[in-house]
RNA sequence: GGACGGGUGGGUGAGUGGCUAAAACCAGCAGACUGUAAAUCUGCCGCUCCUUGCGGGCUACGAAGGUUCGAAUCCUUCCCCGUCCA
């Protein structure tokens, strides 16, 4: 992202509103930004984000990115983490009462969101406020003349609520409270606009009536598109399992990109890279007209996108070895380890746990015979989720070993044979056996 | 407080004494085809043991007990949810 330096109105407003769902009232964010060049006083602009979750996933980067634009234009970006409301738990989109996060579990996660939040903000410049500083505060008192100030069918009018109430399904009381509550973060913070999802306008539309309910000037609204999630049919959501979390190894978001729909690659050039709109449209058109095949626009795009969170180089290397992988159908270059040591008589597994990023942990309480089936060895990896999951794998032809495909289920890994086994589970999932003959104690 | 209805596998949702590890659909996984895309087709989709077989064992239909040769299905108590009345 280049810092921008525009002077007028009408260049500020063109470049936030690049792949901008809405903006409640476009006028009104237009006089702010006018007043704000003409005094020189930058506006305040936050993005509350409930820490329900220890890692950020691309959806929730383009809500950031957002932020960074106003930051690069000189305005104030206020990173609010909603470490009070997550443990009240927005009612948006969800069909069920969700249950409360507990203070500890709130706790860790802001922790980790901060550091991933700076990927995309400038650190130096962000101001970061946790909304338990006000609301945790609050007397019963504050709270009675907060919920004065809105009515029930009012609250009742938004489609999460009453959908639910339709089909018969609970609704808390305290779920009402959870844009109202949140409200006073904006009248706090006494901003001038509020960023979210679309799927929050309800949400920012409460926090902008009670600002001028508290004597404030209501804040601007700016919603952003809600980023589809891999499946290319619903959001983007770590419980889907949909998602690509931006503390990935830079190959595994490579693979995970280039598994999308290739329509939705569009939507997501528009959203999680800086590509300006013209540009992205004649990319479009290239690979309408036949002149650029849609998989190299896609690695384009991954490639992009994995720059901006681990470096050129690296999304470079994940580029590479994808194709090497992928179009080469060769084993990639780097290669998880995981050990076996002989024992005795017996054998011990050693396992690197990958989604942890940890050390060669501790050995796992399993004592191998030399002769294990390769069912019960490739669960007990960790690999296959069970015995039974890894036969059924087996059966389908989906494992090869040292580029062989196993087809029977009661074959058996014999580990005083050989030192190294390679192993290739269905398309993407590769591995490396290493036996180590010596004595451990 | 009262009356009634409901809680089934990751989700929706059938099933009202054995043929039900539990229909169907969705999601997921694998194979084929490809561009590890989508679409499509095929298979799988609780755990475990072995001699891998329409094999054996175990666990599972809110919880705990009970009836029965046999229960997701019947009975009792409890927990949770909804609707209506107050």
């Amino acid at each position: 992202m280049t810092p921008v330096k525009v002077k007028s109105v009408e260049e500020h407003l063109t470049y936030l509103k690049k792949g901008v769902a809405e903006i409640i009232p476009e006028i009104e964010l237009k006089a702010k930004l006018e007043n704000s060049l003409k005094t020189g006083k930058p506006l305040r602009v936050y993005l509350g984000v409930d820490p329900t979750a220890p890692d950020l996933h691309l959806g929730h980067t383009v809500v950031l990115r957002k932020l960074k634009h106003f930051q690069d234009l000189g305005h104030t970006a206020v990173f609010l983490i909603g470490d009070f409301s997550a443990m009240i738990g927005d009612p948006t989109g969800v069909s069920e009462t969700r249950p409360p996060l507990t203070r500890e579990q709130v706790d860790a996660n802001a922790k980790t969101y901060l550091a991933q939040v700076y990927k995309i903000l400038d650190k130096e410049k962000t101001e970061v406020r946790y909304n338990s500083e006000w609301l945790g505060k609050m007397s019963a008192e504050d709270v009675v003349r907060l919920c004065s100030h809105y009515r029930l069918a009012r609250m009742l009018e938004r489609e999460d609520f009453s959908s639910r109430l339709d089909k018969g399904q609970p609704i808390s009381v305290h779920e009402l409270l959870y844009p109202l509550l949140t409200a006073m973060d904006a009248v706090k913070l006494q901003s001038d606009v509020e960023l979210g999802a679309t799927e929050q306008k309800f949400n920012l539309l409460v926090h902008r009536e009670i600002q001028r309910e508290y004597g404030l000037p209501g804040q601007a609204i700016l919603t952003m598109p809600i980023l589809v999630g891999l499946d290319g049919q619903r959001k983007m959501s770590k419980s889907l399992g949909n998602y690509v979390g931006i503390t990935e190894p830079p190959s595994e978001m490579f693979g995970k990109m280039m598994s999308i729909p290739d329509e939705l690659m569009w939507s997501y050039y528009e959203l999680l890279t800086d590509r300006a709109p013209q540009e992205i449209a004649a990319l479009k058109q290239e690979v309408a007209a036949g002149k650029l095949h849609p998989m190299d626009a896609k690695m384009r795009l991954a490639e992009e996108v994995i720059s901006g969170f681990h470096g050129q180089a690296d999304a470079r290397r994940a580029a590479e070895s994808f194709q090497r992988v992928f179009r080469d159908r060769q084993n990639p270059e780097q290669i998880q380890e995981l050990k076996v040591k002989r024992l005795g008589t017996h054998f011990v597994f050693f396992m690197k746990r990958p989604e942890a990023g940890t050390d060669l942990s501790q050995p796992r309480d399993v004592s191998l015979l030399g002769a294990e089936r390769w069912s019960k060895f490739l669960a007990i990896t960790g690999q296959v989720s069970s015995i039974a999951e890894a036969e059924r794998l087996i059966k389908q032809k989906a494992v090869e070993i040292d580029g062989e495909v196993l087809t029977d289920p009661t074959a058996r890994i014999n580990l005083d044979l050989k030192s190294e086994f390679i192993v290739r589970i269905g398309k993407k999932k590769f591995f490396r056996i290493v036996v180590e003959q010596q004595q451990v104690h």
